[in-house]
RNA sequence: CGGGGUAUAGCGCAGCUGGUAGCGCACGUGGUUUGGGACCAUGGGGCCGGAGGUUCGAGUCCUCUUACCCCGACCA
């Protein structure tokens, strides 16, 4: 952004204090509250409203590409969790039980899912019984819970809402497919919708979705440099067919196991968007997700003419545009740094002035540039602004990404990027978890992901030396 | 889960070596204002996070506890 004087001094800079920043935004902004359960925020409306818009974009493209919605019982009962070995151990420290119904005691507990694996590979089992029956493209749009340690708004809570994607196919090749669309899907979404960019790649082994095969991984990054995961699919093979029996007889019948995906994005792409597309002014939100679009703002709205303008301005925008006038008695000023702070696209300003020159003032919440427009070519300008800001915000995250993204040849170029530059570091690994555990230990940077854009920077490990398997992006993570 | 910090009005804070709580913003009302967080007048609002203890007396001292923030280990 530009160095325009700081107008607003509600939200704490994010050079001084990104942590501060990020929280102020979320409060100023009311996205979100503090709630009375250690680590559970409560999601306001305006918070919801972009949720509710992404939910809505993310659920065409599911029903486009084939899946249904269902809903499972937000209760595991302990022996159906515990069927899957390394599933179970990957979440056990993070389930939260249910041990009493009323007063009584339960004969077996149940745990709250942590996310819904093995209800849907009990329901599976139960229902697919022939080739005919595949592929089974399922998803659900529920809350889950998963007790951490340390929390943070939208980005980690102890409960929180997402989506997860459940599949079953009868190839194994199936599944691969479905595996990589729907990442592909989770992809698009980000960049055509949230303005974000991302790399797609493939996690480690050690980073890998407990019980998985392999996990594929979004990863984008945030204004201080920090990597977000920002959405996996996985390919579980036949790995939990085997464990809960989901077998179907093929055209031959002869008895074979389904093979599985999920796929899940959460609300903590909320805190994505807060991290990527924010500045000091507040939030800056891509006008696809924006629960408000455009916001008018009357100048002197008590003369004359001046309310009905602004109402018949809204009733010609309202037509292609979310829009609202805010009519209340603050004034202009303050109507302006508050709608920059919960990012509004646009903003409309119209006074006695415009009204006489039958024109408008129409001001980009990104960068802040001002246009004076005819009232006659208003909604062709809106419109068209509203395209350039989700295409520039784009533009410009990428342009930031590309920016902190670096390559180390060696260990102590690598411990010095993480150290005064923070961001992506590309660099050649070996493939041995011995390396990886090193790189965590020294630098605190983890493989973010071994993306499928493959360069070849040296034919060495960064880490030992020895011959190097892959390009891996590392970073330090949220 | 370790290390550090914070908790007093809706928010941000002040309150000294203990004596019964104040400021700014916000909020209500009346008026003047209105193109980057207006001004005057006036009014309402807090048993000081919670529980114990010391004391004639605790926002202040002691113990315990809870929540939040920051930094690390674990995770979407």
């Amino acid at each position: 952004m530009s160095n325009e004087k700081k107008l607003v001094e509600a939200i704490t800079s994010m050079d001084v204090d990104f942590a501060q920043w990020y929280t102020d935004i979320i409060k100023k902004a009311d996205l979100a509250d503090y709630s009375s359960v250690r680590g559970c925020m409560i999601i306001r409306p305006y918070g919801y409203a972009i949720w509710e818009f992404m939910q809505k974009d993310l659920d065409a493209r599911f029903k486009e590409t084939g899946h249904e919605n269902v809903y499972m019982p937000m209760f595991i009962p302990e022996s159906l969790l515990q069927k899957e070995k390394d599933h179970v151990e990957g979440f056990a420290p993070e389930v939260a039980w249910v041990t009493h119904g009323g007063k009584e005691e339960l004969a077996e507990r149940l745990c709250v899912r942590p996310t819904s694996e093995t209800l849907f590979c009990d329901h599976y089992a139960n229902i697919i019984h022939s080739y005919r029956d595949l592929p089974k493209l399922y998803n659900q749009w529920c809350s889950v819970v998963r007790w951490e340690k340390t929390t943070r708004p939208f980005l980690r809570t102890l409960e929180f809402l997402w989506q997860e994607g459940h599949t079953a196919h009868a190839t194994a090749e199936e599944a691969q497919e479905e595996t990589i669309r729907m990442l592909n899907v989770y992809a698009d979404f980000c960049e055509q919708t949230l303005a974000i960019p991302v790399v797609k790649g493939k996690k480690t082994d050690k980073e890998k979705f407990a019980g998985a095969k392999a996990t594929y991984t979004i990863e984008s990054l945030m204004h201080d440099g920090k990597a977000l995961q920002s959405g996996t699919s996985h390919n579980f093979g036949d790995g939990f067919a085997r464990t809960f029996g989901i077998q179907y007889t093929d055209s031959a019948n002869k008895l074979q196991y389904v093979h599985q995906t999920s796929w899940g994005v959460t609300t903590r792409l909320i805190g994505a968007i807060i991290m990527v597309h924010g500045d000091d002014n507040g939030l800056v939100l891509p006008p696809k997700i924006a629960p408000v679009q455009l916001v008018v703002i009357p100048v002197q709205q008590h003369k004359e003419g001046v309310l009905p303008k602004a109402e018949e301005i809204k009733a010609r925008l309202q037509k292609n545009v979310r829009v609202k006038i805010d009519d209340s008695d603050r004034m202009p000023g303050w109507k302006f740094s508050e709608h920059e702070m919960r990012g509004v696209p646009l903003r409309l300003e119209i006074g006695p002035k415009d009204i006489e020159k039958n024109q408008c003032v129409l001001v980009r919440r990104d960068t802040r540039e001002k246009f004076f427009v005819s009232l006659d070519e208003m909604e062709a300008k809106v419109e068209q602004l509203l395209m350039d800001i989700q295409r520039d915000l784009l533009e410009k995250a990428r342009a930031l990404r590309d920016k902190k993204t670096y390559t180390a040849l060696s260990l102590d170029e690598f411990s010095r990027i993480i150290e005064e530059t923070p961001g992506f570091i590309k660099a050649m690994w070996c493939g041995e978890q011995a390396c990886e555990d090193a790189l965590k230990e020294k630098t605190g940077a983890t493989a973010r992901c071994i993306p499928f854009e493959q360069e070849n920077l040296a034919d060495t490990c960064v880490c030992c030396g020895r011959p190097a398997k892959h390009l891996v992006y590392w970073g330090k993570a949220y």
